[in-house]
This record gives structure tokens, C-alpha cells and sequence, in this order.
DNA sequence: TTGTAGGCGTTATCAG
DNA sequence: CTGATAACGCCTACAA
């Protein structure tokens, strides 16, 4: 089906845009510019261009010629070419780890919600964890000019970033912080919220409390060990620490093992979600009751966590926020509203208290960690 | 912190490039240009870019000094003036309904996936399944020239897009086809799936077998409930419909609502993920026994779908692949590698047989679905 | 092997 | 109010 457009289109072939016929694999761009609009409306490039951005000082009259020709001609401005002259995109770079982990999920759900409403586009990227594909994305979104850019920072040193900072590129970090330059990020309370979690597991009667943590090397999980680490010091406990692969199957992997040693654990500390539901199907596997047989507590909600029985205690962080938050940040950053010595915003979590970890618990209860604030408390860094 | 190339760049400040001192806000634009690069190591500019681009015919002497001056300057070359050149991006526009649906964030992950290896960038938005949105996004994409498009279309009428098809834009219509336009799409097996489902249920021995859909006028829904539909018929048993609104919310109200009428259903057939993850956790609410006084049956996955107690039998779509697929097909077409008429790839979906529906099942079972064939099935559509 | 001139589609400048 | 003309940063032709 031809439509109508076309028709007049084809008018337009001898134009000196050389829109002659094309292989398949070019056609994209037989497109009328502005050039064919204004020869269309018989005004010159410059009104023409007055109308599409809506500049005052155009006669209603031309106006009118001028929209009636790019609607005929299903012209569609080339921001490519507008980029070019403006020096300046709309368009931020979100590098994230994994987008499987409904927790980045969100995290870009909330980025994209602030970037649509200020007129932004987003450009998604996945590092999987690897600070040499982070690198590579980096380097490719700041060949394409983006004004600003988002990460979830893969482990080891980010010095590569500041160039990028010096030359003026805005930089937002999320989850984690950068190392090796400062920027603005973007975190939760993530050494609070595991000693929540583990100081509850000991007034629940947990002595052999295990913690099934990522690499250290990476900001969360080294935090969140830290805080097991502090409770557990504080209630004179031994600790009883596994680094794993953090992921569902690393979790259930080393539940199984772990379960299977003499003197296991009568409690466990998840660092993730990802943890969390792998421990779960291990448990559920092995046939060991929760909360009798083992306490269970993770950090990070998961969907389901209060549908699965027992329902599982843990400790929530809001995940959308932060990437509206960092969103916002980066956003007023980029437009020059936001001007002051880098930030850190540190987002509150709360303790969920359900049934996983002991039969005192009863109903769903909230606790605000130690350091909660109700809408997180914003801390301006030392110096640059 | 001032890094060592501020310096060397302190000394090109006068260069025509006007790089005077600009307000904050527009400091992303100090960028040396190829220009800068050239001046730097006593070339012309073409021949910088010929070092850029890996040409031919550049002494190796001059290769080093330019290359020196790139790294000196810490040069980044402008995709986007590139891309004006050469008139065409590797972007591909991703449009999707919603990230924090897992079936979605697998989609995008399998498109990133291809799209890395392929080159491409991924701009991503997400349209809340509605029309207007997409249409806007859509809009912008095409402003930012992509390369082509892929889109889970909302439900309604996508003639609009028949004029940027006509100008050459590869589509990719994911999850769903689009109404209005013909384009390459990548689908699953929804009538067959559902089919299977109910007949399962059947097979079961229940009789009040109701579904929750969302709205037929989504491809999927309405297939879904197609296939619901042709089982019953075989069955000659009623049907029990109820369209809602499909979320974990819309359906856990549903189902309170439902459970709590006269005459309740025996079984429950769910449309999504999000459909069942609803369901259950009213039923758990209920204190509804499953499958003892009431089965369920879901299509499409969802996490801890096999942890969760009874083990939910449902239909698994292939996520990742669908989302690799449709990247592929794209892909295909923006570089002109396939060239032939719209087609319809549609991907085998598998019954997942567990505990949910009644006790004669015992451990995990997989059943293809009639249709079912290993890789999919591609079928070249009828015509234009 | 290297350099010069011109244009991609816009917008900005500055006259008419 | 409107229109030539010159950039934006890069690449393609076409010389040298």
C-alpha cells in the first residue's frame, strides 16, 4: 500500500538532495530535509526552520505554508544534524550490570521515567560486571556525545573516568560509588541495613549466622560484609563468612554445600536478591524447613518474598528512587542547575519483619534502619 | 585535580575551535576536534582521519604522531558529526511496554546482547502499553535517525508507522504483531500455549475453569484467550472469562473477587507472569489450598516459579531468544542481509508440568506444545 | 603518501 | 519579518 505522501514525494526526486534510487540497505535515508521543505513552501531554509522550532517572527500566513509542506512531506527534523550544531544531545548513557536483576530493572525503570519527563532519551547498556565492556560502552556513548552519563560501576579502579570528568562530562554513579575519581552517586544504607539485619538474626537466638557475600571488591557487597562483620562484633559472635559468586545459582551451590558440613550454619544472610532466591531453592531442595530448622534474611526485596512461605524478613531498598534520584541529579547537572562539589545522596532501607527468620515474628513489620531518614539524606563530599 | 592533558590543552585554547572558557553547562563541549589533532601533529586533518580509521597509505611515522596527538588531547571523534557524514547510525530504538516485567527486561537483555556483538547501540523507552507514548517515542527515535526499530506495539491501529516503513525504516515487531503495517515480527506460540494449558487443566479433571486475560485487543491476550477458548470448545465445557487489568495487582484483586462468588471456579488459567504471581499471592492470602481445592496454571515464567510451593505448572516462552531473534532479524535488515518480504518467526513455547494442577504430576515435566518445533518455524508472510 | 575543496542537515549571524 | 552565508566535525572526491 502506497501512502498519499509518497505521491508527492515523488515530485521531489530531481531535488538536488540526490534522492535517486537506492539499494535496500540505504533507503533509510531517502528522507526530505529541511532544504526540500522550504523549496516545498517556497520560503528560504531559515524560515523554514523559524517554524519547526517555533520561533516568533514568522507571518502566520508563511507559517502555515511551512507546517502544511512538512506534513506533505512527512519530514521529520534530523536531530543528528541539530546535535551536530548545537553541540549538546539529550540523550544520557545508562550502564548497568545486568538487566535480568529486577533490581537494576527498576533502578532503569525509575531513570527512564525522570529522563522521559525531562525530555531525555536513553541509551542502555549492560556491563555484566566487567570493567572492560563498562569501558567499552563508555567510550562508545561518549563518542555519541551523550550529555550525561549513569553507572553502575563494575569493580576496580575508574581513573579511566577522569578525563571524561575534566572535560566536563557529567558522571552519576549508582548503587556503588566511583573509586579513583569522585563524582555524584547515588546509594542506600548499605552497611546499616546488613547490621539490621544481622542484629535481628542474634535477638532471634542466631549464633552460627552465615553471610553468603559477593566479592568484597565490589562497593555493596564490601559494605554489607562490613556491617555483618560490625554486628557480629558487637554481639560477640564469630563470623562465619562465604564469598561467592553472587548470583542464583552460585547461591544455591553454596547453600547445598554448605548445608552439608558438619556444624552448618542456623542462619543465613543473603547480601542480594539474587542470593536470596538461590538459597531459597536450595533450602526448598534439601528439604529444610525455614524458619525451624534455619533462619533465612536477605538484603534487597524480591518479587514474591511476601507470598513465598515462610515469607521472608528482609531488608528493602527502593530501587526506583534511586534511579529517579541519580536521574535527576545527572539531569540538573547536565542543565547546569545543579553546579556544587560532588554529592552523595545515601537512600534509606527499611527492615522488613516477616517469618523467616523466627516464630516471635508475627505480620509484616517495617523498621527503619538506624540511619534512616525519611527521604535520605544528601552529604556533600570531602573535597575533589 | 587538574590531569596532565589539561595542560597540553591549555596551549590550544587559541586555536579556531573557539574553546574560550564557557559556563558550566555547556563545558561538555570542549572536546579537541580532529582539526585540534591534526594541528597537534603537523598534519592535515584528512590525514588524521586517516588514522582514525585505520586507512591505508599513512607512513608509520606519521601514524605514531598522530596517534600521540590523540592521546595527548585525549581525543574522542564525534559520532555525531560521523554520523551526518556517513548518513546512517548503529543505533537500533528498542520500545517495550514495561522493564520491570522480567519477560520484558529478557527481551531487552537478548536484544543487547546481539546488539553488542553486532555493533549496534540500544536506545531504550518504555511505552506503559500505550499508544500515544510509543507514538512519541517512536518520533523521537526517528529524529535520532536509528537504524532501525523494535518495538512491542501497544494495542491499536500502527498505521502511522507505514510511512517510516515506506521510507525505509526496518521494523521488528517483539511479543506481537503490528496492526496496520506489515512487518518482520517475532512472536510465540500464544494459541497453542494456552491451548495446552487449559487441556492440561481438562486433563486434570476440572470442569470451572476460569481465565484471567487482559484485554483481547493485545495480540497476545487475545490469542491467549483464543486458545482458551478452542480447548473449552473441544471439551464442550463453558467458558469462564474475565478481562482485567493484567498486573500483579489487577489480578490478585481479581482473584479475591472471583474466589469470593457463588459457584468459584475449579481452576485458574493466567495470561502472564504477572497474571500468576497475582493470583498466587491472593490465593495465599485466601489460605486457598493449591491444587488441592483450586488449580493454577500460568503462562509464561516467572521466577521462583519451580521454588515456590506447590511448584507452579505453567507454559515457558523463550524471552532471551525472542528478544535475540527479532535483534538478529534487524539487524539483518538494516544491513541488507535480508532483503526478502515481511516474515513471521514464531518461536515453540513449552508446557512445564508441575504441581500446581493436581497430584498426578510428580517432578518436572516438559511437554512441547503442538506446534512446537525445536528452532521455531519461519514463515514468510502472505504479502505486502 | 598527503592535502584541498566541498557537503551532510541544522542553526546562528547579520543584512535586507 | 525574511533570506543569504557561514559554521558544527567529519568524510569523500579529487588532485598534488
Amino acid at each position: 500500500m502506497v501512502c498519499p505522501h509518497q505521491v508527492e514525494w515523488g515530485g521531489l526526486v530531481e531535488g538536488d538532495s540526490a534522492l535517486g534510487s537506492r539499494s535496500a540497505a540505504e533507503a533509510s535515508t531517502i528522507r526530505p530535509t529541511l532544504k526540500d521543505v522550504a523549496r516545498e513552501a517556497n520560503v528560504s531554509q531559515k524560515t523554514a526552520s523559524r517554524v519547526l522550532n517555533e520561533e516568533r517572527y514568522v507571518r502566520p500566513e508563511v507559517r502555515d505554508r511551512v507546517k502544511e509542506a512538512i506534513l506533505r512531506l512527512g519530514y521529520r527534523s534530523n536531530d543528528v544534524a541539530r546535535t551536530l550544531k548545537l553541540g549538546t544531545t539529550r540523550t544520557i548513557g545508562l550502564v548497568i550490570a545486568d538487566i535480568s536483576n529486577p533490581f537494576y530493572a527498576s533502578c532503569a525503570q525509575g531513570v527512564a521515567r525522570v529522563a522521559r519527563r525531562r525530555g531525555y532519551t536513553v541509551v542502555l547498556s549492560a556491563s555484566d560486571e566487567g570493567l572492560q565492556e563498562e569501558r567499552e560502552y563508555v567510550e562508545l556513548l561518549v563518542r555519541q556525545r551523550i550529555a550525561g552519563l549513569l553507572l553502575v560501576p563494575a569493580a576496580g579502579d575508574h581513573g579511566y573516568l577522569s578525563s571524561e570528568r575534566s572535560r566536563g562530562l557529567p558522571i552519576v554513579a549508582l548503587d556503588r560509588p566511583l573509586v579513583g575519581v569522585d563524582s555524584d552517586c547515588v546509594i542506600v544504607e548499605n552497611e546499616a541495613g546488613m547490621r539490621a539485619m544481622t542484629a535481628h538474626l542474634v535477638a532471634h537466638g542466631c549464633r552460627r549466622i552465615a553471610i553468603l557475600c559477593g566479592s568484597p571488591d565490589i562497593y555493596t557487597y564490601g559494605t554489607r560484609l562490613q556491617g555483618y562483620r560490625r554486628a557480629l562484633e558487637t554481639a560477640g559472635i564469630d563470623e562465619r563468612i562465604r564469598i561467592i559468586n553472587p548470583t542464583v545459582e552460585g547461591a544455591t551451590a553454596a547453600t547445598l554445600e554448605l548445608m552439608s558440613e558438619p556444624d552448618p550454619p542456623d542462619s543465613i544472610c543473603c547480601v542480594s536478591n539474587r542470593v536470596t532466591v538461590g538459597v531459597l531453592a536450595a533450602l526448598v531442595r534439601l528439604g529444610v524447613s525455614v524458619p525451624d530448622d534455619l533462619a533465612v534474611i536477605g538484603f534487597d526485596d524480591f518479587e514474591l518474598s511476601d507470598v513465598v512461605r515462610p515469607r521472608v524478613t528482609m531488608v528493602r531498598q527502593p530501587a526506583i528512587e534511586l534511579g529517579m534520584r541519580a536521574a535527576t541529579l545527572l539531569i540538573d547537572r547536565v542543565e547546569g542547575l545543579e553546579s556544587g562539589p560532588p554529592r552523595t545522596v545515601t537512600l534509606p532501607v527499611k527492615l522488613m519483619i516477616r517469618d523467616s527468620c523466627g516464630t516471635h515474628e508475627s505480620g509484616t513489620q517495617e523498621a527503619q534502619c538506624e540511619l534512616g531518614g525519611q527521604d535520605g539524606h544528601d552529604v556533600p563530599d570531602g573535597q575533589g
